[in-house]
DNA sequence: TTCCGGTGGT
DNA sequence: ACCACCGGAA
């Protein structure tokens, strides 16, 4: 269940006195601008930490603003995205620019309902947003930042998601949304790890159930469950995300707006599962075709 | 080779 | 309730 009031502050003090000493150096940390987080939240969802903050720096330097990322050809985003992968987030997150420009004059929307409308923009981005540009008092549950609260806050009961993201904001430090948000996500990648976790560093050791409960198992268990459920897996190349990928490398490497002519294989694609990719990318607004269907190039107008 | 993960579509 | 989307890490 829910932690009694004065731990839970010692709690909270432990995570913020350890991060003021102990926070990664992210460079999407230094700012609150909402704009910026918001682009570093999708980037982040898709990469880890320190390659997301390289990548958002080049970013955000080339689209500083909704409306200079609106203004952008889908062609220009996606070159911008390239090595990122979900490519169709970055099409998402450009028609996101757009919205709000047009719809919230240009500022990110500061509730929960208006971000959560923006294209790519689910639950979780929303509340991350809220809670580091805005320091609303809610907590953005990505699956790191539930883990930390599933085995320190909240102990073994399963709690249905309802009521676990009830409990989840009712834990945020007053006045230190934006930290506690940062906070946690540390906590999870250094401590906290789902596994092998590292109970013994933990700045909540002290309070948390399942770090003894863990020392309790280790010591009297042995090894742990079973191997898999295995199922012989296509090889990656025979995927078509793996052929999605190629196709677009290829349309980014071509010069802007001239068209790229798809008549053969790729790999061990045959033309019929090429062009089947194109017409996937054209459907989620990702390239254009012409007639034929076999000439295509990035989009250059929205 | 397997696993990871928000969002959106089915 | 699932699965596609992607590239990288383990």
């Amino acid at each position: 269940m829910s932690v009694a009031p004065a731990v839970q502050a010692e709690m909270q003090t432990a995570v913020l006195e350890w991060y003021g000493e102990n926070a990664r150096d992210l460079a999407f940390r230094r700012t609150t601008d909402p704009w910026s987080v918001l682009v570093s939240e999708v980037i982040a969802q898709q990469t880890q930490a320190a390659r997301a903050a390289e990548a958002w720096t080049r970013f955000i330097a080339q689209f500083p603003t909704p409306a200079a990322l609106g203004s952008a050809s889908p062609a220009t985003v996606i070159r911008a995205w390239r090595g990122l992968g979900y490519d169709r987030r970055a099409v998402a997150l450009r028609a996101a620019a757009i919205a709000i420009v047009d719809d919230h004059g240009g500022r990110v929307p500061d509730t929960f309902d208006e971000l959560v409308r923006l294209p790519g923009v689910g639950p979780y981005t929303a509340r991350a947003v809220l809670a580091i540009a805005f320091n609303r008092p809610v907590a953005a549950l990505d699956t790191n930042i539930r883990r930390v609260l599933a085995r320190a806050f909240v102990g073994d009961d399963d709690v249905p998601p309802r009521a676990f993201q009830a409990l989840a904001d009712g834990y945020v430090p007053p006045g230190r949304a934006s930290s506690w948000t940062h906070a946690l996500m540390d906590v999870g990648a250094a401590f906290c790890r789902a596994r092998d976790p590292r109970c013994d560093a933990c700045p909540l050791l002290a309070f948390c159930p399942y770090a003894s409960q863990t020392r309790a198992v280790r010591a009297t268990e042995s090894a742990p469950a079973h191997p898999v459920p295995k199922r012989p897996s296509p090889r990656f190349e025979s995927t078509t995300r793996w052929l999605r990928g190629r196709i677009l490398d290829r349309l980014r490497d071509a010069p802007d707006g001239r068209w790229v002519t798809f008549d053969g294989p790729i790999g061990n694609h045959d033309v019929e599962a090429v062009l089947n990719a194109l017409g996937d990318l054209a459907r989620d607004e990702m390239v254009e075709l012409d007639d034929s269907g076999h000439r295509t190039r990035l989009r250059s107008v929205g």
